[in-house]
DNA sequence: CATGAATGAGGATTCATTCAT
DNA sequence: AATGAATGAATCCTCATTCAT
């Protein structure tokens, strides 16, 4: 997702590297800026902070996005289309209805693991209300990939009889993400509460195998 | 959790209603905070929003609670201590397992419900990485009834042969929360994304049921 | 020059001690002010730091002086009167010029070092212009015993051949105080930029030799 | 001390002179500052009042100097920075030792007289206590180019007979910088207790003269 | 395309003073 | 006489955004 994109003729003129790249210049601010807006939110995320980040001028976040909420809204529909992307990438292999929702379960699990600012952002345009999700046609028409991967899946397993008919797939997805999800948000408060360490592999094993364990038990025929 | 504390006198002189109450005021700032941080956030809250909204005087604010952080921190610490409160009050009458636990999740997502702004707080603050609440030691140290409730119902159900043995209380409780409070959280980018109503009063009962049923399945013994 | 006054009364009714006496309370707001009048100036001084300090309410401040101002000039004129009271206290029991005059001098030296926050004081007014002290009728009448003192050993020496004869006795006042003064407000630059130590015993009396050797040589027949 | 910078082609486009240059601008906010602080000390200083004075907007002075300490740190650097300077430019060309050291105290009464603003801010720094000072390791650092010239005219002051032996050079320097110093401070109320014009044309060069005669009466062999 | 100085609106905080009790 | 809650006017500082170069 980061950088890079370096044109071919780049090697010729290797002085001033960060001269006029567009794409180079709008990947970096977007970087920046989601590392920005995952960590403070969108009230307290702060352009200069952007800019700094992404080694960038801070006219040219205003030349590309528009502005802060131009950006916040690049940076959410950036997320949005990533996970999109990476579910589409989903291959249900397994036609085996329990291995296949395993498979989908931990794919879910493991993308939070590894986009952390997804849930992050999330979080923050939840906290608008979806303000800015709604102003964004792009993401409410995409589809999500995965909804219809467990919709087939559970369709797979009820014609199998070994998953209770009529589970809305919707409602797992929702499930799926909760546990997941929230584990993660909100491991602070929950680790200081409980004093225990919630990210360590282990405990991080054990959470994405409860989230497989519960989710199956509660799909059993 | 709000106001009160009307002396028997103030109705006799029922005009100037807001004159020298230290108890009234600063139980006021502290309503109009809570509502300012669970709408806008730590860093979206303003103190000039909250000192309109709970009719007083700004630096009525500074004098009862430092500052914008002490006041943040004065609402987390009493928004913990009502749900702390509150779990206190649950009677387990049920001695039945199934029917305590049942007891138990729907007490949960029942709070969730009524204490939206207790969910949004929460939420800021695992965006501050608990800052706030680890300089709380009286939050910290307070003890969640629930996970003792947990516990013992769990032993029960365990004894009598109708839950799992050796299930973790405080994984539990973490998956109950997850369930409920992921689905208040996320409802405007849920609602927006899979075009649905998460709040009708029919779709929050059939959620509740939900939570109880996936609940009770991961359970069964 | 500080609290006390107790009543003798008050022994019989120990309890509520500081209940209802005037006296002890504004020579108590008066010491504070002095401390906090001195230490930050007139501008820096706190009102609440005052009261705090004084241990009483920052109404009976109001009361007893009207407001910051007015008991800023409350504490000029207590450090003036104090000042001249000490100077009348002076007697100049060696008609030997010489020696007179090194008592003279000795008598400065020591008032400054014991009372810094004189020094203080003045360097705040002076940063007023005197704005306060032109103010006060009673300061300016008030004569200063010490002019007369010095005009009085001029005059014997004069007459005696061991000093000058014409010396102007306010400028010499102003030389004594300025080196004794000037060493002690600006110890703190001086100190750091000369990295010396000029608040040791030796140091100090070490610099009372100075000024009284450099005085007595400028007044040297 | 102060602006310039004019850049050969300003004269050509003399409309909207204070566009786009930072020299310009920061060191309007520094003369603007000097004079404030010097004033009004640094509790008394207003930001406002600054930016106002120099003409430029608020938010510049922060971009430049991060806040009113900043500011107020390059103000008092600045100042020790300019005598510095000007000691520099001392050129000793009287060999003969009374003429010489006469021509030191002078410099710095004529400095005092010329740069009110370093005797107020020093007066300010002392009532932080060196606060400020203590952090610019560049003006400690500095060495003082009078000392070394006191010490030069001393040493042959006291090889050819005419001044005492051993006199050290710093406690001179004290002495030379109180009587000016002192003097030209605390004019305001001296000159209200004294019912004095201290700083007439007159009076001024009395006090000179005083200076030079009591060092010179002090430093005699 | 790129830079960073400049801006105005607003945001948190502090302060001397007054008021109800 | 004494208390401490309450107030409005500053005061320092921050922020997103624009402008001249």
């Amino acid at each position: 997702m980061p950088v890079s994109t370096d044109r071919p003729g780049a090697a010729i003129k290797p002085a001033r590297e960060r001269k006029r790249n567009p794409e180079r210049t709008s990947a970096a601010i977007l970087d920046a800026a989601t590392h920005e807006f995952a960590q403070k939110g969108h009230a307290g995320a702060r352009v200069d902070a952007i800019a700094r980040r992404a080694k960038i001028n801070k006219r040219m976040l205003y030349h590309y996005f528009g502005g802060k909420d131009g950006l916040y809204l690049a940076v959410l529909e950036r997320s949005y289309a990533a996970i999109r992307s990476a579910e589409q990438q989903l291959d249900l292999s397994h036609r085996e209805p329990i291995e296949g929702m395993r498979q989908l379960i931990r794919f879910t699990w493991g993308y939070y693991l590894e986009h952390p600012e997804f849930l992050a952002i999330l979080s923050t345009e939840n906290q608008h209300r979806a303000r800015f999700l709604k102003q964004s046609d792009g993401i409410v028409q995409l589809n999500s990939p995965l909804i219809e991967a467990l919709r087939d899946v559970l369709a797979h397993g009820a014609a199998e009889g070994v998953f209770r008919a009529k589970v809305d797939p919707v409602e797992l997805y929702i499930s799926i993400a909760a546990l997941g999800a929230f584990y993660l948000s909100n491991r602070w408060t929950l680790s200081t509460i409980f004093r225990r360490d919630l990210m360590s592999d282990a405990a991080l094993e054990r959470w994405g195998d409860h989230i497989v364990e519960t989710t199956l038990a509660a799909l059993k025929a």
